[in-house]
RNA sequence: GCGCCUGUAGCUCAGUUGGAUAGAGCAUCCCCCUUCUAAGGGGAUGGUCGGGGGUUCGAAUCCCUCCAGGCGUGCCA
């Protein structure tokens, strides 16, 4: 049930009958007020400026040419010319008894589905995976979810730096260990401090340096010796990413990587091509292609380096084979980026030059969905307290353990084992949705008090309103899978948990739309919350049989909802707190 | 220099693409556990939406300008 899509149908097609143009928008938005009703057309003013009218007139016109009697018991005009619906109670019972028997909360899925590349996580093997890779992932392994779930055709794509001068490096220190009979298993079971060591070596040590960067060329010519050990090293690196994928519950697998270096034999067709069409110009000795988007005012043109001198290939030239291969090979209608704002210039010279160069076709959609940075409560990068990068992995063992601690404190007779489990599903939820949560373009500050309380829009808040209706469901003794009573909307809490639930599928288009999980978050807390204050007023479990009954599938309905929105977020629920 | 982003309550954040009297949570202050989990709920206080102009029925939102901060800007990714 899609209501905000329904009324702009029918109000639409109303005011294209009195007059309007045919594209005229509706805009029909949930309402701001409670005395406005349950929602608001916003387009008449605008349509009526059009084609010269006053908007209240006009108004009036459309109302003759609208019926929503069958899911509205009020319609008016107000203010300078808007309609307000104010949605008819036995309508929204019999709405909740079609949510209540669906499998997907009554939830459609898309008619046209379109297949969707999702670009995200992206780690760079050389090193572990640190916090600067949680909001790419969790933020598009929620979308990847909530696409997937309105039954749209989604690719993930893992786009993992597995390429690159600095395994030379890396391969140099693995030889030495070989040579020195060290454990290498074990040495890269920390990648971190390998990478620490590598470096070292390479910045004291002459002959080390000069073997990495034999091994770079090695490596980049197909050396059979040297791509074993890359590979074990790859492997290796993968192992560590997916033990934090499972740890996060990121949907990620091996199968969705696709490596930089999987494009390595395309680079040079790359080239040629743009070549072939007069695109590249030789500038200071690299091969460069200057588009006229991206010049400035003077008429200078930030150039698009593809090919550097001597040779070599860049992250941009990488780039624009995986547009060509998302294009022609996974047959896209989107492509969605989730990296880091600081890249949007280059991505916009990608997608520019993809067009001009004919690699994307007009018909798929290039969308770069950029995020901001994760900072520390100085408003600088979050680090960890020593200063350095902070761990993914580790990050994530502190948020269960302070989840524990949490829980014991608030449940010291429950088993330990049952405070683990608890601790683990808050701790992860809570790092989760404390990124979910925010707008996804702007930086957000990481504070472990905010994010484990259970107040406001927080993963526990909502954890803890899940189990508790979920409670309610189980003292109530009843098999909810038989009941069958009306559902009747009469008290104002009712009526508002009522259409909040109408509108899970609103949620979902917004997240899909924008890429913006945080429209999810709110809902659901704003589902929550509604909730309580339905709880608060009105008793499930002692009232009569009818009203009980009702009652009962209002809060299996929230249920429900919570448990199915908190699952397109990435974040496990409990039964039990 | 140029470009992009950000600036909303003391703090952390929303604001459905130009809609009605700008909303939450924290903090502060007051209420509510003999009834389904008080890890909860109800209420109060708190705003020149960075400043100034403009566009129009209507601006936190669009345009111009200034201020403050962040990021990017020819051979790292």
């Amino acid at each position: 049930m899609n209501i905000q899509t329904l009324l702009n149908q029918r109000i639409q097609a109303a005011m294209v009958a009195s007059g309007a143009a045919d594209d005229a928008p509706a805009l029909v938005r949930q309402s701001a007020k409670v005395q406005f009703g349950d929602y608001q057309a916003n387009g008449i003013m605008g349509a009526a400026k059009k084609i010269g009218t006053n908007p209240r007139e006009f108004a009036a016109k459309v109302l003759e040419q609208l019926d929503l009697s069958d899911v509205a018991d009020k319609v008016e005009i107000a203010g300078p010319g808007f309609i307000n619906i104010f949605l008819k109670n036995e309508w929204l019972g019999s709405a909740l008894a079609d949510l209540r028997h669906s499998e997907r909360l009554d939830v459609a899925t898309v008619e046209a589905p379109q297949t969707v590349v999702v670009d995200y996580s992206a780690p760079n093997l050389a090193k572990e995976m640190h916090v600067g890779h949680l909001r790419s992932t969790v933020i598009g392994d929620a979308v990847v979810r909530t696409l997937e779930f309105m039954g749209h055709n989604v690719v993930r794509q893992n786009h993992v730096g597995d390429w690159g001068t600095q395994f030379g490096m890396l391969l140099a220190y693995m030889e030495r260990l070989r040579a020195e009979n060290s454990e290498i298993s074990m040495a890269l079971s920390d990648l971190e401090s390998f990478y620490r060591e590598a470096k070292k070596c390479f910045d004291d040590d002459e002959a080390f340096a000069a073997r990495a960067r034999e091994l770079v060329v090695e490596l980049q010519s197909g050396d059979e010796q040297c791509m074993a050990l890359w590979q074990e090293f790859i492997n290796i690196s993968l192992e560590h990413c997916e033990e934090t994928y499972r740890m996060l519950g990121v949907s990620l697998e091996r199968k969705d990587v696709m490596p930089e270096s999987a494009y390595n034999s395309d680079l040079q067709n790359v080239i040629n091509d743009l070549e072939a069409q007069g695109l590249i110009k030789e500038d200071q000795g690299a091969k460069c292609v200057f588009l006229e988007e991206f010049a400035n005012k003077e008429g200078d043109i930030t150039p698009i380096i593809v090919q550097k001198t001597g040779g070599g290939f860049l992250y941009a030239t990488t780039d624009l084979a995986a547009v060509r291969y998302r294009q022609k090979v996974l047959n896209a209608d989107r492509a969605l980026y989730f990296v880091d704002a600081r890249q949007s210039l280059h991505f916009q010279q990608i997608f520019t030059l993809s067009r001009k160069a004919g690699f994307a076709q007009p018909s798929i959609s290039l969308e770069h969905m950029p995020f901001g940075t994760v900072m520390g409560s100085d408003g600088k990068p979050f680090k960890t307290r020593s200063g350095g990068v902070a761990k993914l992995s580790a990050l994530l063992e502190e948020a269960q353990e302070r989840a524990f601690q949490l829980v014991a404190s608030k449940n010291p007779d429950m088993p330990e084992e049952e405070q683990r489990n608890i601790g683990r599903v808050v701790g992860i939820a809570s790092v989760k949705y404390a990124d979910l949560s925010k707008n996804r373009t702007s930086d957000y500050v990481f504070n472990w008090d905010n994010m484990l309380s259970f107040e406001g829009n927080t993963a526990p808040y909502l954890l803890y309103a899940y189990s508790r209706v979920a409670s309610i469901v189980r003292r109530s003794e009843m098999d909810v899978s038989a009941l069958n009573a009306p559902i009747t909307v009469v008290e104002d809490q009712e009526r508002a948990l009522a259409v909040k639930l109408c509108q899970f599928e609103e949620a979902i288009q917004q997240v899909i739309n924008d890429g913006m999980p945080h429209f999810m978050c709110a809902y659901l807390y704003e589902l929550a919350g509604i909730f309580m204050s339905f709880y608060e007023a009105c008793p499930i479990l002692n009232a009569e049989d009818a009203l009980k009954e009702s009652r009962l599938q209002l809060a299996l309905s929230t249920a429900a909802t919570l448990k199915q929105g908190l699952e397109l977020l990435g974040i496990e629920t409990l039964e039990r707190m």
